[in-house]
DNA sequence: TATATTATTAGCAATGATTATCATTAACAA
DNA sequence: TTGTTAATGATAATCATTGCTAATAATATA
């Protein structure tokens, strides 16, 4: 059975070589970690977990690996508003393809939802459509995040 | 004629001394900058403007009453995802009460937009309504942002 | 109006996440 | 196996923002 721990050629070996990337311990320990997550990490988040396996790796390389990995849309950067980026993979068996965030302002934890996902999209396509020919912008991208308090937090306040 | 140069009473005084916060030249300074822009400044934004004239305030004043103004909700702080923040007068005869943000990627221009602004509030509700029972959130905010190119920006690429 | 009280401030140091530098190491094509 | 060159690790640097502290100014009170 495949896991992320070996080192087997795993379909995004392709996708480095393709774009003149190489294939490293760093990178792929990188990407294993995000995969058997489903929580939202920090560079170091990422770091502390990788290290008591792998100590020779430093949290500057967790930083360009985690830059490169998002170049090529392996992983998605996530900026909750409180000045540490968070990490989590782009696609995943674990969560749904499309989603948006609810960040608890509290512990900092991360709800992927996708309810009313497909009424979003909609109306973001709408909105995206509006926009762009009103203002005159190319849209790349868009941002929807609900934030809170979550069960655990909400009694501590 | 009213205007925000003079020294008379605004209506926030009110607001300040409701609070236990004094009324000082920099938190009318600051406010009166935001309040005759319709850019989205930073702090060093505001900082820079206000120097020619009022020599004595310094960056560390400008944060400061930045988060106050921002606590007593008087303005708005906005982050776009270049580590910079950005302040914008919550309510202003210039802008529309609700509304959300498109961000140029490039030179980091954010204009704000009340286009389809019903059908995203109605959604908003529902999804926000839909959450808080479903991950037992208490949910207190939300973003809702654009990111692309202006048309200044566009041909440079 | 003069004075006491205490919030506010300026200047500077410190923080903390992230990035640049550079000599060394490791992927991998041939 | 080896040469080329991308990737790495350690450290220093950056940059927005915050902490600290003595000095100052806004307001309450006499």
């Amino acid at each position: 059975m495949k896991n992320g721990r070996c080192r087997e050629k795993h379909w995004w070996h392709g996708k480095f070589r393709g774009c003149g990337y190489r294939v490293t311990v760093a990178r792929e320990a990188i990407l294993d970690v995000l995969a058997r997550t489903d929580k939202h990490m920090s560079a170091e988040d990422i770091y502390m977990k990788l290290h008591p396996i792998y100590p020779n790796i430093g949290l500057t390389t967790v930083y360009r690996t985690l830059d490169v990995l998002s170049n090529l849309a392996l992983i998605f950067k996530l900026e909750i508003g409180d000045g540490r980026a968070r990490y989590e993979l782009a696609e995943s068996p674990k969560k749904p393809s499309h989603h948006h965030h609810l960040v608890c302002t509290g512990c900092k934890k991360v709800v992927d939802y996708s309810d009313f996902i497909d009424q979003e999209v909609k109306l973001l396509q709408e909105t995206e459509k509006g926009l762009s020919e009103k203002y005159n912008f190319k849209i790349t991208n868009h941002l929807i995040q609900f934030y809170g308090l979550c069960s655990e937090c909400l009694p501590r306040t």
